[in-house]
DNA sequence: AACGGTTGTGGGAACGTTCCCAAATTGCCG
DNA sequence: CGGCAATTTGGGAACGTTCCCACAACCGTT
């Protein structure tokens, strides 16, 4: 009658107490048993004590664990918003590396507020994070700065400053390999949506542009070079801009799938199709883009190369100089939206 | 010497001892004085200690918090995918609504395997939640029943079952809105691209079309019901069987934004455009949609409403009998893809 | 001035783990 | 088979908070 009650009264919250009551060992043998992070014993005990365990449906309480260890296994994460497919991506692919880690990742979004950062890592700090994972820093606000001051473990990811670690792709390559793949398909006259000038990666993937055009012995129209942000409605601004230059620009290359998006917008718009009278190129391959009515070419990045690779940075003892910035390579995928048209038969 | 060594030694970290010792008081003080739940004190003492964390820079370990709390003020959502951009709008709306409540969210994802609804419910769990919402719930796999039998508190979103608490858009209304709007406009011909038969948010959708069809007084052709899931490819597919029925419809509704670009996809395939020779809805309001080459005309649903129920419905104490299925009112937004074709000047 | 009633305070025991340490057990070698 | 090292074990003190409880201080009323 008093074990039940004694066992009643805890509704259900199996503790390691319980466990080693149940196995016939101290606590702290327990403990060691159920350590994940020590290397899994064998022995007849260890079983025995991992079988208790999972017959009385025990589970470890995080906090109490977090609490002793100094640690929550919790990795923060802050990208400016999730309705952005890439940064989803991005976020998935984290996630899933995590756990293969044993960690688990919580996400803070900033909506392109330079201030949300701070407030966003705030956030997720006070909730206990080990470490960061960002993919929101814009160079010189300062931000990297002070979390390198408070001494807070942080992975860039998409894009670097040069000093901090950072997982990214190799935006010069895939530049290069869009605009090689227009220039390869006769075009010269090829225009190109920047992204913000503050994104590392955005920068990169223009350069890659800068050198294919140069490569091939062809001279940059400035006016072909508009700035933009990584929005939709930005892609169909500054496509339309490109559209009244003259002569026209006989390719566009978008260094981000949604301002291609947005340019495929402006050409209709203008009365133009795609890749009838311009060939388009975007960059991320997000799911959409592929089953868009033409099909979109974009360049594919490998998140979770990215992903796996910011991790391991994260949690690693220490990295050696060289091996701070982690680059993954991106592949082009040619699709009908520089598909020449299929002469009528 | 001996108390700057102290002071060294935590490194950092100030706890609610060294606040009360600073502000001369007892750490139960303390405790009670920054307690946020408790009704803000504005005495004297109060803003001392107050005033005194804040220039420690006193940051509650919220490890310790939940142990003793019992609650960690986490709440767990469960989606199948964050690249679908209705749920990432979900869960954006979802984590701000629990910010204002001081809560935060951490989010699982299921893709869309049945057993990994479990699966990510107990990685919640373990890590400790005090609730969970759910996007993914079908009908009748016992996912449900077996959370409730575990006294898990937890709300459905965009779906319901019939018995449990969930927070829902109204599908009914919203798919007699974008049928209604079709009928309006001339059309009685009108395929529909029903989504998934297991959510009842596709199938409320279709209901909304039967009515507005019956009300009308139009028979609806079997032949013009086409089954689907939410994804671009089953949109496309499913379109393209629709535009083979003799007559064709004369107007699409898909009861989702992504199939709604899936059957966009099928429809230039076709060689036939929107809106010259097909009116197209869809469902969702994503982005993307307004500022495609056509904008699509399709429903918003009212996210942020959604999900501040869903999370009342979660805190709340108990929930009378009848409120236990909170409905929001979604919009028609008519857009250009269900436009009359300008006549030429 | 004495009294019940409210309000505020501090001491200290939890919460469930981990991890230090000392003690006990095992294994190994001469 | 004794003795020393290596391994395994259990006791118990943390980790930082909350919250119960007993007590003190103050209020307005009689």
């Amino acid at each position: 009658m008093d074990e039940i009650n004694e066992a009643m009264k805890d509704r259900g919250r199996v503790t390691l107490h319980d466990v080693a009551r149940a196995a016939g060992v101290s606590k702290s043998t327990v403990s060691r048993m159920l350590d994940e992070r020590l290397p899994r014993s064998d022995s007849q005990k260890a079983r025995h004590v991992r079988r208790v365990a999972a017959e009385l449906g025990y589970v470890r309480d995080v906090s109490a664990a977090s609490l002793r260890r100094g640690k929550t296994g919790m990795i923060g994460v802050i990208v400016p918003r999730l309705t952005d497919t890439v940064m989803a991506m991005l976020y998935e692919s984290l996630a899933k590396a995590a756990t293969r880690t044993g960690h688990f990742t919580i996400v803070a979004t900033t909506d392109d507020d330079p201030d949300a950062d701070r407030r966003a890592a705030d956030m997720l700090l006070r909730r206990g994070v080990d470490g960061l994972i960002l993919s929101t820093a814009r160079e010189g606000n300062g931000f990297t700065k002070e979390l390198k001051e408070r001494e807070v473990p942080f992975v860039l990811a998409l894009r670097h400053n040069g000093s901090s670690l950072a997982s990214v792709g190799d935006d010069r390559l895939g530049g290069y390999l869009a605009t090689r793949h227009l220039i390869d398909l006769g075009h010269h006259r090829i225009g190109i949506l920047t992204g913000p000038e503050y994104a590392t990666s955005a920068r990169g993937r223009v350069e890659g542009y800068r050198r294919a055009m140069e490569e091939a012995g062809f001279d940059i129209d400035p006016q072909l070079v508009m700035s933009s942000t990584f929005s939709i409605e930005s892609g169909a601004e500054a496509a339309e801009e490109l559209l009244r230059r003259d002569p026209r620009p006989t390719a566009i290359f978008a260094v981000n799938d949604n301002t291609a998006i947005g340019a495929l917008s402006a050409i209709a718009h203008a009365g133009l199709s795609v890749p009838e009278d311009i060939f388009l190129v975007g960059y991320n391959d997000i799911p959409i883009v592929r089953r868009l009515p033409v099909p979109l070419t974009t360049v594919r990045v490998p998140f979770d190369q990215i992903a796996s690779a910011a991790l391991e940075l994260l949690t690693a003892e220490d990295v050696p100089a060289g091996d701070r910035i982690r680059v993954a390579t991106p592949t082009l995928i040619p699709r009908k939206s520089t598909a020449r048209p299929a002469t009528e038969a």
